[in-house]
Order: C-alpha cells, then sequence, then structure tokens
RNA sequence: GCCCCCAUCGUCUAGCCUGGCCUAGGACGCCGGCCUUUCACGCCGGAAACGCGGGUUCGAAUCCCGCUGGGGGUGCCA
C-alpha cells in the first residue's frame, strides 16, 4: 500500500512552496488509495514553536488537506537515541569532539584555499581510549556517520532518472548535536522507514541530502523507499520563492481573502498539469487525474496574478451561495458592517459576485450595500454640486414611489432623461454618487434590487444637502 | 568555487517518451474592439516562445553531443 508523508518543521507559517508539496503528497496518496502522514519535523528545538505547529495545522485543514497519522518528533527522541546508539555499537557511527570553532576555522580555511569543505576526519581515528577519557571529562562530542570515502552513491528519482552524488561532497555527517538531540537527516530515515513510507515525495532542495540518506538506511539495514523530488517554487526574480518576495505563506492568501478551492487549484497544477485545456478542476478531479510523472522538472515561478483570477473564478462561477456566504461572513464580520441579515446578505452576494476576487476586494466593493452610513469620495462630492446634480436628485425623489427596483430605476431615469435633458451618463453617475458616494463599483441597478427603499431615500435626501450646502 | 538538477510566449503550461498531423495549442497578464450609466464581469480579436551551435534523419520543438543560461545544495536548519 502507497503510504506518503508530510514533514514541515513548525518555524513559520506555511509556505506555499510546501503547500505544494503537501497537496501533491495528499494527491499521490488519495489518487492511490495510499495513506498520508502529517509528520512535525521539531527537532530544532531553538527554532520550532508549538503556534506555528498549531497554524500549520490549521492552515493544511484550511486548504482541504487531510490526513491519516500524525506524529511529532520531538516525542520520538528516545527511538532515534536508540539507533543512534546501535549505530555506535556497530562502528557505523562514532563520537566527534570538535568545536564548532574548529569546523568553522576547517571551513575557512578551505574555503581560502577555494577547495571544497569537508569534515577533516580528525575524531574518525581516535582509540576507544581517547574517546573514553574525552566523554569522561566531559566533553562534549556529536555523533557522526562514517561514510565512506569516494563513493559514488547513486538512486533513482522518480522524476529525474538515475542520480549520482560522489560521497567526497559532503564526508562524514553529524546524525546527532552535542546537546543529544538528533539532526534531520537521521529521524528523517528512521520515520520513514519505521512509518512504512514507500514514497518520499518533498522538494528538490532535499536533492542533496539523498545520499546521505541512503547511506543511513544502508546502515541501518532498512529497505529504501521511492524517492520524488518536486521543483521548487520560484519568485518574479527567478530565485527560490522567499519572505523578502511578499505574501509567501498560505495564512497571506488566507489572511487577504483568497478561496482555498482556489489556491489549492492553482498550486496544484503549477508544475502539473492533466493535458487538458481546462484549468479549473475540483479537488476529486485532481485526485483522480493526478499523474505524479507528469510533473514539470523545472522549477516553476510563482504568479499572484493568475491565482487572484482563479480566486475569482471560484467567487463568480464555482462555489454555491451558501459557501460563498461562509468564506464571505469572517470578512464582513471583520469590516464592521451593520446591514448583515443572513438573506439580504446572500441576496447581496448572489448579485455582486461577478465583481470582485477575494473577499477583501469584496468588502471594499460591498460597503455602499452592507453599511448604513457611507463615506463620500472627493470624486463623488464633486459631482453632487454641478447644478444637473440638484435638479436629477430632486426630480428623482419625485418620481420616485414606495419601492425601487432596477426596473423603476430605469423608468425614472429615462423620464429625466426626456424631460429636463439631461445626459444619461449624467443622472447615473449622480445616483451612483449619491447612493455609494463612489464613482464607481456595482451597478446602480443592481443596488436598486438589494437595497432598502428607505436607504435609498435617505441617501437622496443626504446628496441633496451636499449640493444644497456647497451654494 | 565545487556538487547536483533543469531549459517551449513576460509567467504557468500542451506537444517531446512513441520524430512528419506544429504556419507550436490553451491560460494569466498586456493591447484593441463589443456589451454597458462607470469600474468590473462576459464576449470577440491581437502582439508574444521551441536559448545557441553542432550532429542523426528525407524530415527535429521532439533523438544525441557541446555551449550558454537558470535553479537547488554546499550547517551541530529542515
Amino acid at each position: 500500500m502507497v503510504c506518503v508523508r508530510f514533514a514541515p518543521s513548525p518555524t513559520g507559517y506555511l509556505h506555499l512552496g510546501n503547500a505544494r508539496v503537501a497537496i501533491f503528497n495528499y494527491l499521490f496518496a488519495r489518487h492511490n488509495g495510499g495513506k498520508l502522514i502529517l509528520r512535525i519535523e521539531d527537532t530544532d528545538r531553538e527554532r520550532s514553536t508549538k503556534e506555528f505547529e498549531e497554524s500549520i495545522i490549521e492552515d493544511l485543514q484550511w486548504l482541504g488537506i487531510d490526513w491519516d497519522e500524525f506524529y511529532r518528533q520531538s516525542e520520538r527522541f528516545d527511538i532515534y537515541r536508540e539507533y543512534a546508539e546501535r549505530l555506535l555499537r556497530e562502528g557505523k557511527a562514532y563520537e566527534c569532539f570538535c568545536t564548532p570553532e574548529d569546523l568553522e576555522r576547517e571551513r575557512e580555511e578551505a574555503e581560502k584555499k577555494g577547495i571544497p569543505y569537508r569534515y577533516s576526519g580528525r575524531c574518525r581515528d581516535l582509540s576507544n581510549e581517547e574517546r573514553r577519557r574525552l566523554r569522561e571529562r566531559g566533553v562534549p562530542y556529536t555523533v557522526r556517520l562514517r561514510v565512506p570515502p569516494n563513493r559514488d552513491v547513486s538512486f533513482k528519482d522518480r522524476l529525474r532518472g538515475f542520480v549520482s552524488i560522489n560521497t567526497d561532497d559532503f564526508g562524514d555527517f553529524i546524525i546527532v548535536r552535542s546537546d543529544g538531540s538528533p539532526t534531520y537527516n537521521f529521524v528523517v530515515v528512521i520515520d520513514d522507514a519505521l512509518m512504512g513510507v514507500t514514497h518520499i515525495i518533498r522538494g528538490e532542495d532535499h536533492l542533496s541530502n539523498t545520499p546521505k540518506q541512503i547511506l543511513i538506511y544502508e546502515a541501518l539495514g532498512f529497505s529504501l523507499p521511492e524517492f520524488i523530488h518536486l521543483p521548487v517554487i520560484l519568485g518574479e526574480d527567478r530565485s527560490k520563492l522567499s519572505k523578502r518576495h511578499g505574501a509567501v505563506s498560505v495564512r497571506n492568501y488566507r489572511e487577504e481573502g483568497y478561496v482555498p478551492e482556489a489556491l489549492f487549484n492553482y498550486l496544484a497544477t503549477l508544475g502539473w498539469n492533466p493535458s487538458e485545456e481546462r484549468e479549473i478542476f475540483t479537488k476529486e478531479e485532481l485526485i483522480r487525474m493526478f499523474n505524479i510523472d507528469d510533473i514539470s522538472k523545472a522549477p516553476a515561478v510563482f504568479n499572484r496574478e493568475k491565482l487572484k483570477w482563479m480566486s475569482g473564478i471560484y467567487i463568480r462561477e464555482v462555489l454555491d451561495t451558501d459557501t460563498l456566504y461562509r468564506y464571505a461572513l469572517p470578512f464582513i464580520r471583520n469590516a464592521g458592517f451593520d446591514l448583515t441579515d443572513e438573506d439580504y446578505v446572500k441576496k447581496v452576494l448572489e448579485k455582486t459576485r461577478d465583481s470582485f476576487d477575494t473577499f477583501t476586494e469584496m468588502t471594499e466593493r460591498l460597503k455602499p450595500l452592507l453599511k448604513r452610513e457611507i463615506d463620500m469620495s472627493e470624486e463623488a462630492l464633486n459631482l453632487l454640486r454641478t447644478e444637473e446634480s440638484r435638479m436629477v436628485i430632486e426630480t428623482f425623489i419625485e418620481k420616485m414611489k414606495e419601492g425601487i427596483n432596477s426596473q423603476e430605476v430605469k423608468r425614472i431615469a429615462k423620464e429625466i432623461q426626456k424631460e429636463k435633458g439631461i445626459k444619461p451618463k449624467i443622472i447615473w453617475q449622480t445616483l451612483r454618487a449619491c447612493i455609494t458616494g463612489e464613482l464607481e463599483g456595482v451597478g446602480v441597478d443592481i443596488i436598486a434590487d438589494l437595497l432598502p427603499p428607505e436607504i435609498w431615500k435617505e441617501r437622496l435626501q443626504k446628496g441633496l444637502l451636499y449640493v444644497s450646502s456647497s451654494k
């Protein structure tokens, strides 16, 4: 049975690149009827926090990803220690008493000479006697894996074919830190093996870690899983997507009011597509069509514009009214609107969903419909100060009966045009300025169908105030 | 520097494996037009790419080699 895992380290919010890795793991697992493990890689106690762990879990759920098993590496240190001791006992690893300063010096020297740095192996051949003495003296030590020199470790990557890296490129590497905590390369192998992970789907940034891990698989006698290294996501400047590119965490887009399904859809089809001209797919369709062998090998540049477009497509074409309402609600609450009766808001959303791509855009767009008191923009006020505008508003109030709707507005507008000879554009812009306080936004006729007549009257009256006060 | 990976419009990609159907298709963005009370939405149209050089072949975006370019890694981070 297929078993994959997503293994974030809780040192920040869920990054878009990691979210995409999670999505591909999820799609692969579900497509193959396998299972997905979520594993929190918090071996680095310095940088890992519970808050980030929680935020990652929340954001994964928000994206619509679910998993079958959950682990936290910080709770498995006993297991790792046992395996480290075994390697030590078997002579496959050794204690290294070099200090970080020693290593730093070695690194600098290598750099100066222009040769690639690799651990000198100073502690590699210490006698058991020397090791014991140093340990007893309380000299802190790390544990290093004994790596065979000059060996080409080659492995098969499902996307790239055979990849070969020479052990001389990295040398004996640390598997247990001097504080006793195990390192990433070590624990990841133990966990993947023990948890029965069959396919390791991860970012390309781990490609060069793979030979190290293979050496650990061998030392521990575990059998190898299949490796699939996904290309990374790049920023507009073609460097790895990072904070300096602006919004790069799922949280950013969630807070900005992007539709989660759209982010899922966008990320899933960034670097992969099912050879169709369509680009909007439900999660179920993506699961059904997913084929990991079709993932592009080249890194992909993240394009916020396209994501925004896709979010808009979900808002205006994909989401049903209830879902739209559910997604919009927190943003509406947050904006402090007062016209928030559920049926009314739903009606508003249905009529206006064509005009925004995200829910923060929505709050801007819907101000005149959801707020009782509106602010008047400078441009709107300027327009209202004209004599024509005064005439439009006065006549409109006269002609407006009890109710108001799109038919009525159009009828009245036409009458004013005929009777007073005012250009339609002026009529409509005046109404818009009066009703919304802006010169652009949702169609005035649509607003007439939605906004209660008393508010219409209220705002028209108020508009008159602006007119007269300017005289 | 060294190691590894990659290469179709500005960007995401289809086509490549199994050469001819490719005068290279779609999407975002951009430009123009239509619709329209404005913006938007929608519709129609347009500009825009096989990195370069060698092979192989009757024929190459598709296969091979080199170059160039891009990316990732080079931690007691993951």
